[in-house]
DNA sequence: CTTTGATACTTTAGGGCGTAAAGTGATTCT
DNA sequence: AGAATCACTTTACGCCCTAAAGTATCAAAG
């Protein structure tokens, strides 16, 4: 059987993200809302931050509100639209001011690294695959913070749009990488290091025929790139990072390449 | 309670994913196996290239196969490592020859478009998110092509691995949101037209101050970008082939840069 | 001051899920 | 003939989301 998504559903879901977020206390009869949609999606965003994704259900949200999971269905429609709010909300929270008197690129790399940080303090943002986008004001806030900014290149804005979903996929990317490694060192208790070093000892002797059959990733390897971090922070966090500085130069050069195009034969 | 993953479970599935694919046939005593690790895998993609992650069970699979859902724990050790197969397995349909003999960047463009078509065929690929790498051989082969090809750029390898992440990362971002919109379409029955139509219709009724809000994003929008697509693809499927293509020049230009300020100085 | 009706929240229940544990029956070796 | 082995099923448990019905609390109406 197939749903169709009614439109009073999307009327409601859409009523959510774009209402006001302070509701005025009701006046009639019946109990008072001892609850908000804000605290909920408040507590959602806790638990996913604190556990992750897969510690996210209607139980331990109500529970943390001390309530049933039932009676958020007072205020939510379901669990889609609670994880719709929490993506929204939470894109919201990327400053909207980055200024390009130091020009153009600095404010893109800034703006890239707060996108970075966003990502790495709600990791689970990686996770929502919204089927069709929420069009929140969230989600508005961000496509208008990495327009505004890399219309400063000065290249048509038709052209921007494309850095723009560029910069973003190479930004969720990398953070993505980081992130997941950060969340299994959490889960299993198991370091990222002891996890590696493991699996190293494994693929020897379960694929000794490894080098032969991918030379150039074992050239990489060779290359002892491993040892080189003597910093307590994991290899595969930092490797994330280091993929996330060294992309963003690759495609801001071909930015830079674009604008000279683009203005050189005056 | 935590709980930590035995060595034995990494073993076991290190196992599956080198092992060999043709299993000799038992001997001793006891029935004869009726179905393979193989067997099941295989029907696992199927249900998830059909329906999607969402309808694939250990009881889907099960059905699908004439079995019940417990008699997988046979072949396979769980649920977490039969989606890591079919995760390494499919990444293995890469192909693997992208003759340069036009260029680095030919070579780059072709492979970026097979991992573009392998994403649109298995769409579920982009909604496994291994918290850690699998390490499987299908993974091994997706790097190992990556990088000989753009190994032939001319780069050292220490510098073509942020350039196989930046691509691999433009090409998974953009084709993330060609594939689910299709997703979408064929779940809930509404194509995307229709969507984009109902959604903007309330977009304009609850958030009336949107062009205010979000100058940039609104500008964009008005420069009527939406209509120009006369064909009967989606609008956001091509958009994000759009994306797709011109983030992809994007990187290529600087990954051109990059060769120039290498070579340039001699 | 009571009744009515709206409404926040709980309880119960049903159909999914992954998988542990125990049972069944066919097969082969002793 | 008996024992051992192993593919597969049955049953059961605890989690999930959420529909439906029940309960308690309040404001306004009579």
């Amino acid at each position: 059987m197939v749903v169709f998504a009614g439109q009073g559903d999307a009327r409601r879901s859409m009523e959510l993200l774009w209402g006001p977020r302070v509701v005025a206390p009701r006046t009639g009869p019946g109990p008072k809302p001892g609850l908000s949609v804000e605290a909920i999606v408040a507590a959602a965003i806790e638990i996913a931050d604190a556990d992750g994704m897969a510690a996210l259900s209607m139980r331990s949200v109500g529970e943390r509100l001390g309530r049933t999971a039932m009676a958020l269905y007072t205020y939510v429609p379901g669990k889609t639209e609670l994880v719709d709010l929490m993506y929204d909300r939470t894109l919201g929270e990327l400053p909207s001011s980055f200024p390009d008197s130091s020009g153009w690129r600095a404010a893109a790399l800034a703006l890239a690294d707060a996108l970075w940080d966003l990502h790495l303090r709600h990791p689970w943002l990686l996770q929502v695959s919204p089927a069709r986008p929420v069009l929140g004001p969230g989600e508005f806030h961000v496509q208008e913070t990495l327009l505004s900014v890399l219309a400063s290149t000065g290249l048509p804005l038709s052209r921007v749009r494309w850095v723009v979903a560029a910069l973003f996929n190479i930004v969720r990317g990398s953070v993505q990488a980081a992130a997941e490694s950060r969340q299994a060192a959490r889960e299993t208790g198991q370091s990222e290091e002891d996890w590696w070093y493991a699996r190293s000892a494994l693929l020897a002797e379960l694929a000794p025929d490894l080098p032969a059959r991918f030379p150039t990733v074992a050239r990489l390897g060779e290359e002892g790139e491993y040892e080189a971090s003597g910093s307590d922070e994991p290899y595969l966090e930092r490797e994330a990072r280091l993929s996330f500085e060294a992309g963003l130069e690759l495609l801001l050069d071909g930015v830079e390449a674009a604008i000279v195009k683009a203005s050189g034969p005056r």
